[in-house]
DNA sequence: GCCCTTGATTAGAGCGCTTCAACACTTTAT
DNA sequence: ATAAAGTGTTGAAGCGCTCTAATCAAGGGC
């Protein structure tokens, strides 16, 4: 910055103005210096400004898992929004080990975010304890424990309970009675979900019916649990799976058996990924809008940082999507 | 720091060095530093530390869509290996867009970040004049227009030549002749597959067959194509798509019209992701090795910061994974 | 011709940290 | 006892920028 100063004749002040786009600059100034900074290869230093303008811009990111498509569009979303209100995004990614994701918060903070969005964490709520009064923070697509007497946490979620529900409704109103969860361990949003599917047994009449086994958030983890129903005597005649990865792999499985779906058993995933609208899978699953639950994300930590003080709670409508899974069971 | 340093009553330096892990710092006042700085929530300012140390210890990583599972893996890869060596990342999303690519760059640049690695990146090498020597860069999963002749430049990548000719012979192999390949347009790896598609033709003796039209990178890319050759007097009988993801909308596509894999027409992708491997998809496609292409992007990096002066390129070997979508072509 | 305003420019302090050289204090060798 | 070497600690400069308050030049009004 000196050099350019240097080189245009001017101080470092006046570089400084014109870099930032100050209106009160003379034309003439302003052309020395921008040639002066091309010239010479001129890069603001991001860290110094920061540092001296005492904001970043930033918006960090946790998320929980950059493999699965549903949290990347998540992301898109938020940056996208971000975007448009002149913030940048910093993505860190938790890949599903808490641990890591702490450290990530961590870095973040240090980063000096100006707000936090953290996309189906698995922290809990006394992780963030110190965090949220020194940055704005939000929960995206999972409902961490204990967020929701945070009074500087914002949650932004796709209501799982109702979305559960409305997979049983639709199963149950095919006929069918023996639905298995695999639930989603012990990831952010499984608990609403079993209990949604619990709910949406007993309103049915089947409450004695109710089967829940622990799966996790990606393909494999459906394996051993397949494996198992299949070989009971009376397996289920559908399966509702925490979310469309997992349903994935329960496909897969329930076709290496020999099983076939919808005939045999119908399946049901949950986040409306592409992977489920691919016509070879055609899995019925419940949509959640990320692209909107991105947005909101941002609208509600600029929110904070114009002042509000209470904290907000968007719980967004899920809706059942039909594909080509699920069916009347066998009779 | 002021604090913590005077309710330990210490100096600033000394803080410093506590937080540091300097060896040389007494038992005592380090435990009292370090109680001090809890007691006061302390969180070290990364940006005030960068600027200070003159160094980041920052890799930023520029990849093409964050929504492919491929690109996906290898920044992974690259999290992975930085982590190790105590480097941290910085992802920025192109989504596809040739100018956010530009901009993204010239953030991380600004953000002074000490490597370079862009994924699968459509920049050419004019756009990296100036960066190559601000910073080293290494090219992933991409082989950049000019980046062969850029000293500044490493490269990472598997032979995509290659793997298209090993697809095209493996379908000449099964006896097919009409074989389609639908590029991935402007994206940085199309040229070179194409390229060895058209090898691969000729040297089945299928030159006179080369067939090749304009496609992208997902599978939205593919409808158009598909509708089009579908209505042709001699559809083909093979159809070799840019990647997975356009490999999926190929089969969507075929599947709306009837025609079946691969019964009627053989099916291969490219890359082997998680979405290949789905059973009712059973794709054949061409692996990469992704977790060592983000992993051997970082040691390239690591070793540029260590001196290293002359460009280094790795070529990854591609290999041919037969699933279920290929077969011979019906009689 | 003088004072005031307006607009353009700049000096300099400060952002939160690191680090080097200097300093005080011990310990060991002489 | 004294010099030399080693430990632990600190003052202060500096990293690259921003921004307030001060300075300067040029008109405008009387």
């Amino acid at each position: 910055m000196e050099d350019v100063a240097e080189r245009a004749n001017v101080s470092r002040a006046l570089v400084s103005l014109v870099i930032n786009g100050s209106p009160k600059v003379s034309e003439q100034k302003r052309r020395r210096v921008l040639e002066a900074a091309r010239a010479l290869g001129y890069r603001p230093n991001l860290m110094a400004r920061s540092l001296a303008q005492q904001r970043t811009r930033i918006i960090g990111v946790l998320v929980n898992d950059l493999r699965n498509p549903f949290f990347a569009e998540v992301v898109e979303g938020i940056e996208t929004a971000a975007e448009s209100d002149e913030f940048g995004i910093v993505v860190l990614n938790g890949r599903r080990d808490r641990s890591r994701e702490l450290s990530a918060v961590e870095t973040l903070v240090q980063l000096q975010v100006e707000g936090l969005a953290l996309v189906g964490a698995q922290l809990d709520g006394g992780d963030l304890d110190e965090i949220t009064d020194i940055v704005p923070t939000v929960v995206v697509a999972s409902d961490l424990v204990g967020s929701l007497d945070h009074p500087g946490v914002d949650v932004i979620v796709t209501d799982g309970r109702r979305g559960a529900e409305l997979v049983v409704e639709h199963l149950a109103a095919l006929g069918h009675e023996r639905i298995l969860h695999i639930d989603g361990a012990h990831n952010a949003s499984a608990a609403e979900r079993r209990q949604g599917y619990r709910r949406g047994m007993e309103a049915a009449g089947l409450g004695g019916l109710v089967d829940v086994r622990a799966g996790g958030d990606d393909e494999a983890a459906a394996f051993a649990v397949i494996d198992e129903v299949l070989a009971e005597p009376a397996p289920p005649t559908a399966v509702f799976a925490f979310n469309d990865l997992l349903a994935a792999g329960v496909l897969d499985r329930l076709d290496d058996a020999g099983v076939s779906v919808p005939a045999d058993v119908s399946l049901v995933g949950f986040d409306n990924t592409f992977i489920a609208a691919l016509h070879h899978l055609a899995l019925t699953t419940v949509n959640q809008p990320r692209l909107t639950m991105g947005e909101m994300a941002v609208a509600a930590l600029l929110e904070r940082l114009n002042g509000r003080d209470e904290p907000v709670r968007h719980t967004l409508e899920p809706e059942l999507v039909v594909r080509g899974t699920t069916g009347p069971p066998p009779s």
